[in-house]
Formats: C-alpha cells, sequence, structure tokens
DNA sequence: CCCGAGATTATACGAGTGGACAACCGGATT
DNA sequence: AATCCGGTTGTCCACTCGTATAATCTCGGG
C-alpha cells in the first residue's frame, strides 16, 4: 500500500538520476563522484547505494534515461506512415541532431564509455547500441537504394560517419566557443548543422524527382 | 657538459610521456594517476613530479608529443608544390584518417578535454587547435572555391564534420568492434573510411574535368 | 498514542590519489 | 680518493573515493 509523503513516489530517486546523468556526462564515470551527484542532486550521498546498490548501477539507471529519450526524439519523427525512404533518413539525421544540441550528455556518454573496453562498455552496447545500430542502419540502406545520396558507402563507415559528423560539433562545444566564438547549442546555428550533415550524408534534396 | 649515463639523456623522460599519452588517452586525465603513468613506464612514481612538476605539466607533454606527430603527419603530404586545390584537400583527409587510424590517442586526447570548460581545455584550445583550425579551413575554403565539393556549408561546420566523421569511428573502435565485428584498425577499413569521408566531403573525383 | 517500516542522515573504514621530501646511488669532476 | 650532483627510490601526508552501517527521522496504520 503505497504512501502519500510529501515528496511523490521515487521523486528523489529520480533526481538523483538526472543529477547523475549530467555528472556523469560532465566528468566521466571515474570523474563523478558519488558525492558530487548527491551534493547536484541535493540529497545525502548515502542515498545512492541505498536506492542504486552501486555506483555502476546509477550509471547504467543514466545511461537508460538518455536512450530512452533519444528513442522517444527519433520514433515520433521517423514512425509516420506514407514517407519516402530519403525523406525518412533526412527526418531521422535532423531530428537526431537536434536532439544532441538538446540533449549533448547522450553524446558525452557515448563517447566516454565507447571508447575502452570493459563491462560499461559491454552493456552500453548489447543493451542500447546494437539495436540502435541496425536500425539506424536499415533506415540508411532504404535511403540509399531509394537514390537519395547514391554514394555507395557501407553501413558501418555511413553509421560513425553520421554519428561522428552530428556528435562532435556538440561533444566540442566548449572548445568550439573558444576556437570560433560560435555557440553550437545557438538554436540556427544547429539548425545549419543539421541541414549540413543532411546534405553531406544524403546528397541535395531531390525537388519533385523521386526516381532513381 | 653533459654525462654520459647507461641511458641517453632524457630518455626516462620520454617514456613517461609516451606512458602518459597511452593512459591518459585510454582512462582520460582524471582516470589516469601518476602511478599507474609511472608504472606503465617501468619507473617510480616520484620521477612525475621531478621530471614535470605537476600531473598537469605531464598532460602537456603527452598532447604536445601527440600534436607534434599529427603535425609532422600532415605536413608531408600537404606541404607539396603544384597540388590543385581539391588534390591538396583530398590529401590532407586521408593523411588525418591513416594518422589517427595509427594513433587513436590522438582522437581520445581531443574528445576527452574539448568537452568541458577548465584550464586544461583552455591551454589545449590556444595552443594547440586555434592554429590547427585555421590552417584546415584555409584548406578546405580553397578546395571549396577551388571547385571540388561545391558545398555551401560554412567553414565551422565543415571542420567539426571532418574532425567528427574521421574521429568516431577510431575513437569507438572498440565499441565498433563489439557491435559490428569489424575491427576499425584493420587496413583495408581504414582505407575504406578514408575515402568514405573524402568522397562526402569533396564530392566524387573529378575525373579530368576539373571546372565548376 | 505508539509502533513499524521505508527514507534519510551521520559516521567510519580501507583503498587509492597527487605531491612532498629525505635518503641513496653512481659516474664525473676535482 | 674525496666530492659533487643529477637521477632515482621509498616513505609519508592530507585528501577523496565508494561503500557499509547504525542511528535518526517521518510518516501511515494499529
Amino acid at each position: 500500500m503505497p504512501r502519500a509523503r510529501s515528496q511523490p513516489a521515487g521523486a528523489t530517486r529520480d533526481e538523483i538520476v538526472v543529477a547523475a546523468l549530467g555528472a556523469f556526462s560532465e566528468k566521466g564515470f571515474e570523474g563523478a563522484s558519488t558525492r558530487a551527484i548527491a551534493g547536484r542532486a541535493g540529497v545525502n550521498h548515502g542515498l545512492i547505494p541505498y536506492y542504486f546498490g552501486s555506483k555502476e548501477k546509477l550509471w547504467q539507471a543514466a545511461v537508460n534515461l538518455a536512450f530512452e529519450e533519444l528513442e522517444a526524439n527519433i520514433e515520433a519523427v521517423t514512425g509516420e506512415e506514407g514517407l519516402g525512404k530519403r525523406e525518412r533518413a533526412a527526418r531521422m539525421i535532423r531530428a537526431y541532431v537536434r536532439f544532441i544540441a538538446r540533449r549533448p550528455e547522450f553524446v558525452h556518454l557515448m563517447n566516454e564509455e565507447g571508447k575502452r573496453r570493459g563491462p560499461r562498455m559491454r552493456w552500453l552496447v548489447d543493451r542500447h547500441v546494437k539495436p540502435l545500430y541496425h536500425a539506424v542502419t536499415r533506415l540508411l540502406e532504404g535511403a540509399r537504394a531509394g537514390g537519395g545520396g547514391v554514394l555507395d558507402i557501407e553501413p558501418i563507415h555511413f553509421f560513425y560517419i553520421l554519428a561522428g559528423a552530428s556528435g562532435l560539433f556538440f561533444h566540442q562545444a566548449e572548445e568550439c566557443k573558444r576556437v570560433t566564438g560560435v555557440d553550437p547549442f545557438s538554436e540556427d546555428v544547429v539548425e545549419a548543422h543539421a541541414a549540413a550533415v543532411e546534405q553531406l550524408l544524403l546528397g541535395p534534396k531531390p525537388h519533385e524527382d523521386g526516381s532513381t
């Protein structure tokens, strides 16, 4: 029988996950201390073992949160019926760029954990990256066969070029600000980047001719 | 007056820098302990404050080493006289991809430090990234005006798309192995990636017609 | 009104961390 | 042979880390 405390059930837990996502993305797994995460969430650091069992499990919860948001964003845009294959791929690309501009934590997490072997990387890949990879690859293959960009590039290169070309600009946003003075998160800069990636990867938009 | 010890002068110091480059790229600045670096180099950890003063200075030395290698690789290929603008840009791209395939530590360092504000990022940008950015941008602008890829994408997007499209594949190489089973460092895979990036960013090679 | 259980806090522990420092070593100088 | 000094080692310190644990708090149900 659930209690009716001042806080709704699980509120503290959720705050910790949100704080953890921010902290892990900024400082990495080792760099983000459980005390810093707890402080960010405004709770006692003893609550982390209490709710999650370990720092590792907390990290998994944060990653799950990030991927849930990603999938919601992508599916909302590519799920529609009656889209051309190129248009579907283009929407996916633009949705992805906009998503990581709003949640750069996602790219930070991926770049942090994808680079080294280890239990966290294995968990991340098996749980999240493999399905994502195959979904994206299927979509891109469709666009390729459908006429758009015509480039005969294998899916594996396409995938990492897409992810890299989209993500680095926002992953290194602080660096970019200092190098160029431009803030990647500025709205029109985000749109310009999305357009650039789409154009490069899918080729120029076919205006009315949708044939091969 | 220099001594003639069993080891040539500075050998120990150099070994520490090499070990540090490897350790920092694998574990990040916080994750790589001075003791681990010393152990990797086979020396006592007290030598790090002795030679470098601090962990931070050691990190700078490691970054300097990485950039020296990069610049040597790029200049060896783009420095030639009598190259067309597109050809010069194409060589730069291929040389860069091959370089990071051989020294993924470079990408790891850049991705690690470019993502957060802080003294290391400021030092890295002012000392290394700004000159690199302007050199690359000048080269790409030349190729653009010279007819090649014709894409009207601003330099800032071009730069980060190039860096991201080239780098992520090798930065996430361990992840890629687990997702796809393909080893990005395999020689022909490296070449395929270089070709893919070049083709996407500069457009298909003009065979004999170099006009607009 | 008090009890009990989940939620929260405070404290403690052992393992690491970066850095400081004195002792030590061995070949070069005198 | 005695001295010197850069290179090297071991030890120590204050601090932070993740986590375990016991005490405390805050409620709703008896």
